[in-house]
RNA sequence: GCUCCCGUAGCUCAGGUGGACAGAGCAUCUGCCUUCUAAGCAGAGGGUCGCAGGUUCGAGUCCUGCCGGGAGUGCCA
C-alpha cells in the first residue's frame, strides 16, 4: 500500500520515545528511592527492582523494594511498604495508582497518559521502534554456521543458521556494533576425504573402476561435482593431483552454503578461511607461545597441550605424530586472532555435538594469556524433524539426508526461521515439517503475519472510505479494556529484544509476538476501528499503525516477511 | 564412569532470572461471519511442575541425591 501512513508523525518526537518501559522503571525507581529515604529507611544496595505481576489484578508494574529491605531495616515487610506509600510522590502523567498488597508488594497502575505517549512515540519512531543503544560504542564478533565445507547445509545446520542470524540482529538493535562471521573449515583431513571423494566420482565417470572404500562423503552432490568437472574437462584431469579435486569440491560446497543461507536471508560480514592460520604462520605462533610458557611438551611423537592445568581430566593432542594439527589447534589460533582483532565480545554458536570441543579452546585461549572471559558460547540442542507423527529418518551412510534446502522448499523460508527459534535453544527442539508447511490457522507463523495483513486491510479500507490520518489523534479516546491491554503490550516490545539480545535467549521474542497478535484479535474482534464517530476511529487507526509496526519490527528481527495481504 | 542439556496439561512447549491463585498452541467439545480479512474471537474440560530431601518469609525457578531421555567424552571435525 505504497508508504506507511505513520510518516506522517515524525518530526514530532516526544522525549518518552524508544524506551518507553525502561523510562517509566527510571522514574519508579527514582521516585520510590526518594521516598525510602523521606520514610527514614535504609538505602537499598541496588536497583529496585521491578516485575510484571501475572495476574492483571496485581496492576502493571510490581515491586518488591519492601520484601528485601524488611531485613537490614528490621521491619515487617508490610509496614515498610506502607511507610515507602506513605511518602511516595509520583505525577499522574505516570501514575495513576498505586497499593500495598500481599505481603509487601507494591503495585503500580499506569496512567492513561503514559500508556498514550508511549503510543504516539511508537508511532514516531517507526521501524526504530525497539531499537535502543544500551550497548552502543562495543563491538561483538557472532560467529555461526561454521559448517565443514564437505557438503550442502543439511536440515538440522538450520537451527543454528537462524539462531545465529536472529541474536546478530537483536545485539544490532541493543546498540552493539556486529560483525557476523562464518568459520570455514577449508583445511584439515575432511577436506582431503572430499577431494579423494570427488576424484572417485570422477574417474568413475571416465570409465575407471574404483574402490568404494575411497569414498568417504556419499551424498548425490559428489557426483554433481564430478559431472561440472568432466562437463569442463572431459577426460583431461584423469591425472590430476588430489588438491585440485579438492578445491573444486570446496568451491562447489562454498556455493552451495551461501545460496542455502541467502534463501533464509542469513548473510556473513566475514568468511573467516581456516587455511589462512596456516599461510600467515599463526599456527606457528601459537605453538612457539604454548612451549615458552611451558604448556606444550612432546610425546609419543606428538605436541601435547597440557590442559590438565586448566582442569581437564586430561592432556590433549595439538600436533599428531603425522606433523598434523588436531583441529583444536588452528581454533586456537582462530579464536586469539579474533580477541587480537579487538572485540568487546566474542560469541560462538554451535551445536551440542561440538560440546567437548569448545572447554580446550577456552583453556588455550587463556593458556596464551588472552581473556577468555570475552567469548561467549551459546549451544544448541540437537534437532528431530517429525511430518506429522512420523519421525523423518536420515542416514547419511545411505546418502538419504535431508538438507536444509528440502526443509526450504517444503515449508518456506518463513516457517523455516521461525520454528527453528520459537524454542529455547537449551531444549531438544522437536520440528513438525507437516504444521510448518500447513497453511492454516495451527501454524504459528501465519497468525503473525495474518494479524499483520489484517491491519493492512483495515488501514486499505479506511482509506478508501476518505478517512484522513494527517491530524494527530486524541488517544485518550481509547479506554476500552482490549484498548488498553494492546498498549500495555506494545510498549513491552522494546524490553523484549533487549532482554533477548542480553540473555541470547531470542525465542522470547516469538512468545511475545505470539501475545501482541493475540492482543490485537481481541482488540479486532470488540471494537470496529472504521465508524462515523470520526475521531475515535481516528484514535483506534493510530493503535492499529502502532500494532502492525511492532509486529513488522519484530518480524524483521525473525527475517520473516510481514505481508500486506494474505 | 565423567561433562553438558532436558523432564511442566493427551501432544509440542512458554514460564523475564526466587514472588502473590501454574500459562500458550495443537488435539477434544460448545458457541460467534448481511458491517474493516473466521488464517479470527469467546467458552469448557484437562496439572501431586519426574521423585525425595534442603535453603528461604516465599521454590516450577536455587542446592544435594536418585530416576528417566538426549548430546558428548579421539593423535575425526
Amino acid at each position: 500500500m505504497g508508504r506507511c501512513p505513520c510518516r506522517i508523525y515524525r518530526g514530532k518526537s516526544t522525549p518518552y520515545g524508544g524506551q518507553g518501559l525502561t523510562h517509566m522503571k527510571n522514574y519508579l525507581s527514582e521516585r520510590i528511592s526518594a521516598a525510602i529515604a523521606k520514610a527514614g529507611l535504609p538505602p537499598a544496595d541496588g536497583p529496585v527492582p521491578f516485575e510484571k505481576p501475572r495476574s492483571p489484578e496485581h496492576g502493571d508494574l510490581s515491586t518488591t523494594i519492601a520484601l528485601l529491605l524488611s531485613r537490614r531495616a528490621r521491619m515487617a515487610p508490610r509496614k515498610i511498604a506502607e511507610a515507602i506509600v506513605a511518602a511516595l510522590e509520583v505525577g499522574e502523567d505516570y501514575i495513576a495508582g498505586y497499593e500495598v498488597a500481599g505481603p509487601g508488594f507494591i503495585n503500580f497502575r499506569y496512567s492513561h497518559a503514559y500508556l498514550g505517549r508511549t503510543l504516539l512515540a511508537v508511532l514516531d519512531e517507526g521501524e526504530h521502534f525497539g531499537r535502543t543503544d544500551v550497548h552502543k560504542g562495543k563491538r561483538v564478533n557472532v560467529e555461526w554456521v561454521s559448517a565443514n565445507p564437505t557438503g550442502p547445509l543439511h536440515a538440522g545446520h538450520g537451527r543454528q543458521v537462524c539462531l545465529g542470524a536472529t541474536l546478530s540482529a537483536m545485539l544490532e538493535w541493543t546498540g552493539w556494533d556486529v560483525t557476523r562471521e562464518y568459520y570455514f573449515n577449508n583445511a584439515g583431513n575432511q577436506m582431503t576425504a572430499l577431494g579423494l571423494s570427488v576424484r572417485a566420482r570422477y574417474l568413475e565417470k571416465i570409465g575407471f573402476r574404483i574402490e568404494e572404500s575411497e569414498i568417504q562423503y556419499v551424498g548425490g552432490y559428489i557426483g554433481e561435482i564430478a559431472e561440472e568437472i568432466f562437463k569442463e574437462f572431459g577426460n583431461a584431469k584423469k591425472d590430476a593431483a588430489i588438491d585440485f579435486f579438492r578445491l573444486r569440491g570446496e568451491q562447489w560446497c562454498f556455493a552451495s552454503i551461501k545460496r542455502t543461507l541467502d534463501a533464509l536471508g542469513v548473510h556473513h560480514d566475514v568468511f573467516f578461511n581456516e587455511d589462512s592460520l596456516y599461510k600467515d604462520g599463526s599456527i606457528e605462533e601459537v605453538i612457539r607461545e604454548f612451549r615458552e610458557r611451558g604448556l606444550a611438551y612432546d610425546k609419543d611423537g606428538a605436541v601435547w597441550f597440557r590442559a590438565t592445568a586448566f582442569g581437564a581430566d586430561k592432556d590433549r593432542v595439538l600436533v599428531k605424530a603425522t606433523g598434523e594439527p588436531t583441529y583444536r589447534l588452528p581454533d586456537i589460533a582462530y579464536h586469539r586472532k579474533k580477541i587480537l582483532r579487538g572485540y568487546d565480545k566474542i560469541i560462538d554458536i554451535f551445536g551440542a555435538d561440538h560440546i567437548a570441543t569448545f572447554p580446550d579452546v577456552i583453556a588455550g585461549v587463556s593458556a596464551l594469556g588472552l581473556p577468555a572471559d570475552r567469548i561467549d558460547v551459546i549451544i544448541h540442542q540437537m534437532v528431530s524433524f517429525v511430518d506429522g507423527g512420523e519421525a523423518v529418518r536420515m542416514s547419511k551412510r545411505a546418502g538419504n539426508v535431508y538438507y536444509l534446502d528440502d526443509l526450504i522448499r517444503d515449508v518456506g523460508a518463513d516457517a523455516v526461521r521461525y520454528f527453528f527459534i520459537m524454542r529455547s535453544a537449551n531444549s531438544h527442539l522437536e520440528f513438525d515439517i507437516r504444521l510448518a508447511r500447513e497453511q492454516s490457522e495451527n501454524n504459528p507463523v501465519y497468525y503473525l503475519q495474518y494479524a499483520h495483513a489484517r491491519i493492512a486491510s483495515i488501514l486499505r479500507f479506511a482509506q478508501s472510505e476518505g478517512m484522513s490520518l494527517e491530524a494527530a489523534p486524541d488517544v485518550s479516546l481509547l479506554r476500552r479494556p482490549e484498548e488498553i491491554a494492546l498498549m500495555k503490550t506494545i510498549l513491552e516490545f522494546p524490553e523484549t529484544v533487549l532482554f533477548c539480545a542480553d540473555s541470547y535467549e531470542v525465542h522470547h521474542l516469538c512468545t511475545y509476538l505470539q501475545a501482541l497478535a493475540a492482543q490485537f484479535h481481541k482488540f479486532y474482534h470488540e471494537c470496529r476501528v472504521v465508524t462515523d464517530d470520526k475521531r475515535l476511529s481516528h484514535a483506534r487507526l493510530a493503535l492499529c499503525l502502532a500494532t502492525k509496526q511492532v509486529l513488522a519490527n519484530g518480524l524483521r528481527l525473525l527475517g520473516i516477511n510481514a505481508p500486506e495481504r494474505m
